[in-house]
DNA sequence: CAGGCTATTGGCAGAGTGTCAATAACTCCC
DNA sequence: GGGAGTTATTGACACTCTGCCAATAGCCTG
């Protein structure tokens, strides 16, 4: 055999490899369907290093909701010279194309499943939510005013129910999506000035 | 001992113990970290009833899970000789001030935290929403067509993410929170004639 | 008060989780 | 090229948790 029993990697490397493994799975089995071992195997490793590397099943499951959850990163559109609320429909047709090509994944994560106030998941999910209304709201021209953000990303749920209604229900077309959401954060940014 | 080792009750009365007994834990830990026998021990019920009742841990979640997350069943304020943004407007303050006394449960369960596309979890929270959709557009006065109600019941994890900016985060007056989910409601279902 | 119905229990078997000392892959230096 | 050291990786062990089921014993009816 070409491939000895036991490989050895950098840290890193591993690390990633069993992320991927777990975003993989989690993307078919919700999180307690999902054994430690299925994990392990999944990656090619041997159980004990899950643990190795994040201590506990819950920290992976944490570590590959993060890299899920993100909205992805790039270039969002910027037009200065057009006015406010075009630059935002290009910002909002941008997300919904994101969203449309980049899984489910994003659209699935809109909040905390357990009853519980401050869990470990709503705690990712709001530095996603915190994280992508920054970005927007550079796209769309904006200062990043605390006020600003607190409007913007409460409206990431809402993003994200739309995105539903649309991808997987089909009750929305996607251009009711773009309407109705550039419409609302147009509502809520200027609000402030009121 | 009054009480002897052993008492036996009504099936309804012993589940619905049991049930609030998990909402109890439940609202102070997340499912993964509360046990059977926790579950069984808060009940003050052997374990093996809580699979007699309810088959399976995870039902009795989704059971608990469904009684935390609906929304106040009672009567909406109606003023059918109000024009249509003021009836709204009251719409939103009652329920406003139902999440504030009623208690974060509501609030805090917005959506699905695993990346599962269809989750149990998911399902619960989506029929609330329906329902709640159901009726604030009765209460508006508006008639519970299918389009509607899809816009509507888009709004919902709105409502949740802003009482958190409002309630638990203080990040938003409640006036403001008031106003812009006033605001959101009529754009949403105005623009349907759109 | 006896007998039956069934709510309730306790223990068992299997699966899952975290820990830890032992192992062996890869590197560096001679 | 080979030996020593570093440390990534493994496998087994102990423990907890879950679901199941036959045995038990409240409560009701006659």
């Amino acid at each position: 055999m070409s491939t000895p029993a036991r490989v050895r990697l950098a840290p890193e490397v591993r690390r990633e490899q069993i992320v991927a493994a777990a975003q993989r799975l989690y993307s078919e089995q919700p999180y307690d369907q999902v054994s430690t071992a299925a994990l392990a195997h999944e990656a090619g490793v041997a159980r004990g290093l899950i643990n190795h590397y994040f201590g506990d099943k819950r920290e992976l499951f944490l570590e590959a909701m993060r890299r899920s959850v993100v909205m992805p990163e790039p270039e969002l559109p910027y037009f200065p010279d057009k006015p406010l609320d075009e630059r935002t429909r290009l910002v909002v047709e941008w997300i919904l194309d994101a969203a449309g090509e980049y899984g489910q994944a994003w659209v699935n994560a809109s909040g905390a499943a357990n009853l519980h106030g401050s869990s470990d998941v709503q705690a990712v999910i709001d530095a996603a939510d915190e994280r992508a209304a920054r970005l927007v709201l550079d796209a769309i021209g904006l200062p990043d005013d605390e006020a600003l953000r607190v409007r913007l990303r409460s409206t990431a749920p809402l993003f994200k129910s739309v995105c539903r209604e649309w991808l997987q229900r089909g009750t929305l077309t996607r251009e009711e999506a773009v309407s109705l959401l550039t419409s609302t954060i147009l509502l809520f940014v200027r609000q402030e000035h009121a």
